[in-house]
DNA sequence: CGGGTTACCTGACGGC
DNA sequence: TGCCGTCAGGTAACCC
């Protein structure tokens, strides 16, 4: 489901809906385990604590307190919201002082809640493997790809989506950045040029930037923190177009399943 | 360790 | 109307 540029949305919204630091009140736990077991001292270590900040790290959500940190991950079907009603797949409620409850649901369940200590982020398992965040100019470079992809040879999709070697890139950005950079999804990554790599580099910075600004991408149950849809499916230019025209060259798109996922291309476009 | 496959789970949709 | 197969934005546990 959520890639980046909806992750960046709904920490957004999130941020806006909790500027006022509104301070936890009680934590609901409507089932032990998501996909994960739920940590069971989770309610009582955030009960009264306010929250102060909502950070990003990948595609995990942090929910900052004084004395600890509220992680999620919203797998595929996953959401936060201010909850006005019940969702058979809520499974977590945080009630706040101010009487507003944000509710976590996930009806696939391969999302995630867990803590993460203060200054802890290093050492929590989920975080401390990941990659460089794409839009970090100084981290995520032209020279890193190309030196981490030379003894790489699975296919360059498979290779952007692995969140060890940069974070953010899901499914359908990854099909996007690829046409951009006019690079098969198939190309062993240990085959880029430096050139490919810079272009890469680039493309991938330039989706996820203009999808953040469209808020993200609804394909059919990602909404915004505030319910909104996104806007950037409606800029999609090879995603779940199998045999349409491409864009550019009016060739009919391909598609394939690549690393187990739907993965679409122009055979024309990209070499 | 790298690379490939499968499993986890619910729901929506299309074909019969 | 219903049943059945397929697919979905992610990731980790398995294999070799």
């Amino acid at each position: 489901m959520p890639e980046l540029p909806e992750i960046e949305t709904v920490r957004k919204g999130l941020e806006n809906i909790l500027k006022n630091q509104p301070v936890i009140k009680r934590v609901i736990l409507k089932r032990a385990d998501i996909r994960f077991p739920i940590p069971p001292t989770l309610p009582k270590r955030l009960a009264n604590q306010p929250i102060t900040s909502v950070r990003r790290r990948a595609k995990y959500l942090l929910i900052e307190t004084p004395k600890v940190i509220l992680l999620s991950h919203l797998g595929m079907t996953g959401s936060w919201r201010i909850a006005t009603d019940e969702d058979k797949h809520d499974h977590c409620y945080i009630e706040l002082a101010d009487g507003r409850k944000l509710a976590f649901c996930d009806p696939r369940r391969f999302g995630l809640l867990d803590l993460v200590e203060i200054g802890g982020e290093e050492k929590h398992p989920r975080l401390k493997e990941l990659g460089p965040e794409p839009l970090d100019t100084k981290t995520f470079t032209t020279a890193y790809l190309f030196q981490t992809s030379r003894k790489r040879k699975v296919a360059t999709k498979v290779f952007i989506m692995n969140q060890n070697i940069v974070v953010g890139v899901g499914n359908i950005y990854a099909s996007e950045a690829l046409f951009r950079a006019g690079i098969r999804p198939t190309r062993q990554a240990s085959q880029l040029t430096q050139e490919e790599c810079g272009r890469l580099v680039k493309v991938i910075r330039e989706v996820l930037v203009e999808s953040i600004k469209a808020g993200g991408s609804t394909i059919s149950d990602y909404r915004q923190a505030g319910g909104e849809e996104g806007g950037f499916q409606l800029t999609f230019q090879v995603y779940d177009r199998a045999s349409e025209p491409c864009l550019k060259c009016k060739k009919p798109l391909r598609s394939k399943i690549v690393g187990g996922r739907s993965t679409y291309w122009c055979s024309h476009c990209q070499k």
